[in-house]
DNA sequence: TACCAGGTAAAAA
DNA sequence: TTTTTACATGGT
């Protein structure tokens, strides 16, 4: 077992315990979690190395971050490189929130959010792959539902890595989803209907049809367009990966019930709003849609009640 | 018991 | 083209 340790500063500001809460641990959920502080998931190199990744807070005050590395065998340089790579992008290091909070500060129903939340970054998954399939399984169902069986997919099918005796989940391959059967996941409480939108996005991966790097250069309209050629990635799926897996922060998922309702809440005062009026709402936030809502659901999770419109 | 969950595809109007 | 409906299941 190789192991290694890195210090990383991430640009000013970085709220590292506030962004992380989104992946607060729960029982059924191997991927990503959450838990005394430290965020864990197992990420896998070219050479099909698996590396867990432990972060947390280095000291008080201080904004370091403490990265640890395992791997089964010997830590090489190309695990070690994957590992960094994985963390800074799932941490958001490449976002500059100056411009947003610039923005922010002028608009009555984020600037309280904005400022109370400095810091906060939208938490990414690692891939196009794992965010398309994992919002597959969140298709109008509850969450925890959708965590419940996410969890028993990831047990079955995602390579595994013990370290100091517990045991990491790395998130499925494509190439093992694609040729899973629709009556295993029916076995797991997936639906027919979304067992086979799972395999079908798999395959769609093993095509190329997923390609990061292509679909990174494309404007958001195309994107969805490209995407929602897949069977069961309908536009809110579309853009749900393009937000937490590309780290697209103009989308706005409007048709998400729970944009509308954080929407509804902190800019309306009402409990719930239609998907043209969220929008209309997230076009004064263009191109930082999708981060304006991380703020609100940020300040919803914090019990922090709207602002009175009143004084 | 009925209705809702951070939707989508396919049928019907 | 726009509006319903089936899909599956756990929670309230």
């Amino acid at each position: 077992m190789g192991s290694v340790t890195k210090i990383l500063h991430p640009p000013e500001p970085f709220l590292f315990h506030e962004s992380l809460l989104r992946f607060r641990v729960s029982r059924e959920e191997y991927v990503n979690s959450y838990a005394d502080g430290v965020y864990r998931r197992v990420v896998e190199d070219a050479n099909g190395d698996l590396v867990l990744l432990e972060a947390e807070k280095e000291g008080e005050g201080r904004n370091s971050i403490r990265l640890r590395m395992t791997t089964q065998g010997r830590m090489t340089k190309s695990a070690q490189d994957v590992g960094l790579y994985a963390i800074k992008h799932i941490l958001a290091f490449d976002l500059d929130l100056r411009a947003f909070y610039k923005m922010a500060k002028d608009d009555a129903s984020l600037a309280p959010t904005a400022k109370k939340f400095r810091g906060l970054k939208p938490i990414r998954y690692p891939s196009v792959f794992e965010a398309l399939v994992t919002a597959i399984t969140a298709q109008q169902v509850n969450l925890t539902f959708a965590g419940a069986i996410r969890g028993r997919m990831v047990k079955r099918w995602g390579r595994k890595l013990r370290v100091d005796g517990k045991m990491h989940y790395a998130f499925p391959r494509p190439e093992r989803l694609a040729r899973a059967r629709v009556s295993t996941f029916r076995s797991m409480q997936f639906s027919e209907r979304k067992a086979e939108y799972v395999i079908d996005v798999a395959r769609a991966a093993l095509e190329g049809r997923l390609d990061e790097n292509e679909l990174r250069i494309l404007t958001i309209d195309e994107a969805v367009a490209r995407l929602t050629e897949i069977r069961g990635v309908g536009r809110w799926t579309a853009e749900q990966m393009l937000f937490r897996a590309l780290g697209r922060v103009e989308v706005f998922p409007g048709g998400d019930l729970g944009v509308q309702k954080v929407v509804a809440r902190y800019c309306f005062g009402e409990e719930r709003v239609d998907e043209k009026t969220a929008r209309m709402q997230a076009d004064r936030w263009h191109p930082w849609a999708s981060l304006a809502t991380t703020y609100l659901f940020a300040a919803w999770r914090a019990g922090i009640p709207p602002a009175s419109d009143t004084d």
